[in-house]
DNA sequence: AGATATTAAACAAACGTTTAATTAACTTTT
DNA sequence: AAAAGTTAATTAAACGTTTGTTTAATATCT
């Protein structure tokens, strides 16, 4: 059963696109690296592009979107949803920095016109979502009037900030350069800590004097 | 004179570069864009990687860092530092958009190793002076106990954000596709006000009661 | 006339992809 | 259970392009 090496092909271009980009990757190196022949990608995935789209589709599903569920859920406050949300994108994204990685490139560089629009309308959904969560809490009165999106863009800027650049990240947090912070315990900890207290005291609207 | 037509080159240069990528981006694409002969590029550069290295240090020229200036100035309080940093930033990176495109991807993407080690002592070098700062206004009681690095993180983390896509940029701010919000001033002051508001809220310790 | 700029053409190398032949792994038939 | 048949997997080699770069000839300018 050679299911494992089409998913050993797809964990390899993973790597490779993430830190090389998508040009910047051939399917010789990749072959060799993942120990196969080069006629191997073509006879599996049908194409580099193919193969890139089906590693991205592959990886997509172990992400899937928990946030509608949590704008739903009416046994939570609006603060409460955005902790939530924070957390969940916090663990998904550390879990899965390659992956990750090559979203941000595909944001970036626009060359498949269809793979990037992909891209942006899932990140749309997800600011709509967090946006109205935010705008249900200005109206509540439990937020301040704060501007929704560019909040949103906080939170989700920092995260990729972070997982820009593992050396950049070990520099940030004085860490050693072999040292990979992304599953560390300790740095989802203190990332998640920020996030929420830059969040609270952003959005809160202190009630006690 | 010719050397318009290296600068032009240059010019060209960044805007692929920023849509495509360095991969991405073939010498005779850019020939034919800047219309100038294919040998002319390496006849101005040698090289595409020396005509991509030169166009950054051309570009770079253009925002030399000023946050040393602003750590410096006893007049400032530290608040009003990272206050005038942020609008340093903003304006920066407003008025370069493709040149701060290309600086990310160089950052995501380690091909070309040096250069990519160049950036990452940029921003290293940044955000220790930022942190600098912020530690001084914790040390003065004027700033909360907050996580210095990630405090920089979100500034610069929204700010790449915003500028990763136009599109994106343009969905969030509920604008039209073919809108331009990067030389949009309202934009530019909505993205300062967030980013002062939510550094103020988060850092600041309400004395008056 | 002499340096500089510009050109079209050619270069080798690397690219993604395909081919045609061979091996391995199952299915069916005996 | 062995043999024959059939499909799937794997290979090395070649394919046609495209890549960045160079060359050698021509044009432009001082």
């Amino acid at each position: 059963m050679s299911n494992d090496k089409r998913e050993h092909i797809m964990e390899v271009a993973v790597e490779l696109f993430a830190t090389n980009g998508f040009e910047g990757t051939s399917i010789r190196q990749l072959a060799q690296r993942a120990d196969v022949n080069i006629a191997m990608i073509n006879y599996y995935f049908g194409s580099k592009e193919k193969l890139f789209e089906t590693m991205l589709e592959h990886k997509a599903s172990y992400m899937r979107n928990r946030i509608e569920v949590v704008e739903a859920d009416s046994s939570l406050t609006e603060i409460e949803k955005l902790d939530q949300i924070i957390e969940d994108y916090v663990g998904r994204f550390l879990s899965q920095p390659e992956f990750h990685r090559v979203l941000q490139q595909e944001l970036l560089v626009s060359q498949r016109e269809a793979l990037h629009q992909n891209v942006i309308s899932l990140f749309a959904k997800n600011t709509q979502n967090v946006v109205a969560i935010i705008e249900k809490g200005i109206r509540k009165k439990q937020f301040r009037k704060v501007d929704p999106p560019l909040v949103f863009s906080s939170i989700i800027g920092t995260i990729n900030q972070v997982m820009q650049s593992r050396t950049l990240c070990n520099m940030l947090m004085n860490k050693d350069s072999d040292n990979n912070p992304y599953q560390d315990p300790q740095f989802k900890k203190r990332l998640i800590q920020h996030l929420k207290q830059m969040i609270h005291a952003q959005l809160l609207i202190e009630k006690d004097i």
